[in-house]
DNA sequence: TTGTAAGCGTTATCAC
DNA sequence: GTGATAACGCTTACAA
């Protein structure tokens, strides 16, 4: 254990150069000649010399940090997203440094905490609407990328899931497989996802069903979670609106509906109704569950949000951008692909 | 948008003071004039002041970030977790910063870049064995917690589920439910946790079963995770040795298992066998599975990592420590209690 | 209680 | 191509 880490100051004396030139060694864009920055190099190594991070983050006024906000990693989709993103920022030769929002009391000093280190960026996940979060980093010069979020910012760049279009691809399907009475069901608690999927969901029908033949209705559960789902299975299984397609804006609001339903009513039953889901979380593909899902394609949008932060770095003042990520439908068990005659 | 953000320099002249005493008032030990103090504070509101880290890292040489070093989000249990340490770390006045170690190949490089931050200390949780990644930061004078990993290093905090004790009360559950042919399953790769969990599963049966009645094996299967179980079902119900009792040292282990065992088998046929998991991660308590399991108290755990990381900032030359956290068994219906006669 | 001044370890701007 | 030297914004003796 050293009881003081190597600085620039003793490679330099190691290598018999100036510390300048020690700090040049580790810039690629710096022409040094070879045989110096070899010395340095050994001399580097040999001393384990790391770069200290906060001297240059004082100096460069950026630290390739990158906050990621996110609230409530409980809910699985959230929780598999911000994964995602980690992998992302640590291949861009980034941190990342989380900061979970759920506990709303603390937000306000939480982030003024992320601003005290100069991040270089920060990436804001879905939550509740309108906070305006955003408005705060941007206040201080701290580039911001808004995913699947309502706020229209003009200055924060913004990656959405084309959320009306998954709905409207989960109306579709289940009017391709003959479903006429049909359900959308989302959290009580609004959410920018679930609305626009639920508003897609129900535009669609209204401008492509048969109005004589084809019905739907809107039903809202206690939460946005497996729960949520398991407790209003007996609400719609019960009332005397019998859909026979189901679309939930969130996977594991489905999954509970299932494990609910199974207990409540036959399996053949169960069957007749089309389910579909929406995010395709790692659970969804579970054989207890093998749900039918639209498919939000985290992976793409995760780097995507990355490439508009590298971009954002490199030209400051160009104007925001705002991209649309498209949804895809993943046929499983809970509602087949229809039959081609 | 500022052009350049505040400083406690800035500070000082708005509130006419010196610079030393805007540092002073956000120091809660500094004895100031209360005048003084809120004359600092508004100017400071005014100015939309916050503390530049950087500036304070390098002259207090720790950054109150806490690297989170881990393994395999996908991993649901790793995923849980991690989000439990996040919301500690928080609570601590701390930044956790997460390092995803899932791609061998880049781990120097990746752990290189943390010590460059300045950490204040590192949690590193349960990966692949002996990896030494610990010393490394040691090295540098960065305090290092370890949590359910096999390294036994002496100068670093150790925090682990009891893992034996928790495979011992799965082989000791199963046998009070009048199980006899057994079995352990996990993950062909070593894992510290589960190959303490079957070693203890083992052991148990061996010096309290009775010997004449009680048979007991171990199956590997290809991957720790839900396919690993969905695969090594086959192999379990197709072999000559029927278990009636199983111990799977992972939760999503036994998920997988229970899911292809309802395709293979009859519904009777696979509630006649107890199924235990280990860690009761949030998909046992789903109905789809409702599996009875060791629980591993993740909260407790993080709880116990960030009270000792800060016990070591204070004292950082005293003893490491190394604590046992107890497992609890949580019935469910995968295998009932057995009714008191 | 407050002000002055000396660093902390870098990068960037000059000269040479 | 390399070496001095001046910041960067803060904390902390040391003075007053």
């Amino acid at each position: 254990m050293n009881k003081r880490n190597a600085t620039s100051a003793d490679v330099a004396i190691l290598a018999g150069v100036s510390q300048s030139t020690v700090s040049r060694s580790f810039d690629p864009d710096s022409r040094i000649s070879e045989a110096t920055r070899q010395r340095v190099f050994a001399a580097a190594e040999q001393l384990g010399y790391q770069v200290n991070k906060a001297a240059q983050t004082m100096i460069r006024k950026r630290s390739d940090l990158v906050g990621l906000v996110t609230a409530g990693l409980e809910d699985p989709f959230r929780s598999e997203f911000l994964h995602k993103l980690i992998v992302e920022v640590q291949s861009c030769g980034l941190r990342p440094m989380v900061m979970d929002v759920s506990d709303r009391q603390t937000i306000d000093e939480e982030l003024h905490g992320l601003i005290q280190y100069q991040l270089s960026g920060v990436i804001i996940t879905s939550g509740t609407p309108s906070e305006n979060i955003g408005k705060a980093f941007i206040k201080y010069g701290i580039p911001v990328v808004l995913i699947n979020r309502t706020e229209h910012s003009d200055e924060a760049d913004i990656v959405n899931l084309d959320n009306e279009n998954a709905g409207a691809m989960a109306a579709e399907a289940l009017l391709k497989s003959g479903k006429t009475n049909l359900l959308v069901v989302h959290a009580k608690k609004p959410s920018f996802s679930s609305v626009m999927r639920a508003k897609g969901f129900l535009n669609y029908l209204a401008s492509h069903g048969n109005h004589n033949e084809i019905q739907a209705n809107e039903v809202l559960c206690e939460a946005g979670n497996y729960d949520g789902g398991y407790q209003v299975a007996k609400k719609i299984l019960a009332s005397a609106y019998k859909p026979d397609g189901i679309f939930f804006c969130m996977d594991h609001i489905a999954c509970g509906f299932l494990d609910a339903a199974k207990q409540l009513v036959s399996a053949k039953k169960i069957e007749s109704i089309g389910v579909i889901g929406c995010d395709d979380i790692a659970l969804a593909r579970f054989k207890a569950y093998d749900l039918t899902t639209v498919k939000q394609p985290s992976s793409e949008i995760a780097k995507a949000a990355l490439q508009t932060l590298l971009n954002r770095l490199k030209s400051p003042t160009s104007a925001p951008t705002k991209q649309t990520i498209s949804a895809e439908l993943v046929y499983r068990s809970t509602l087949s692909l229809p039959q081609i005659k």
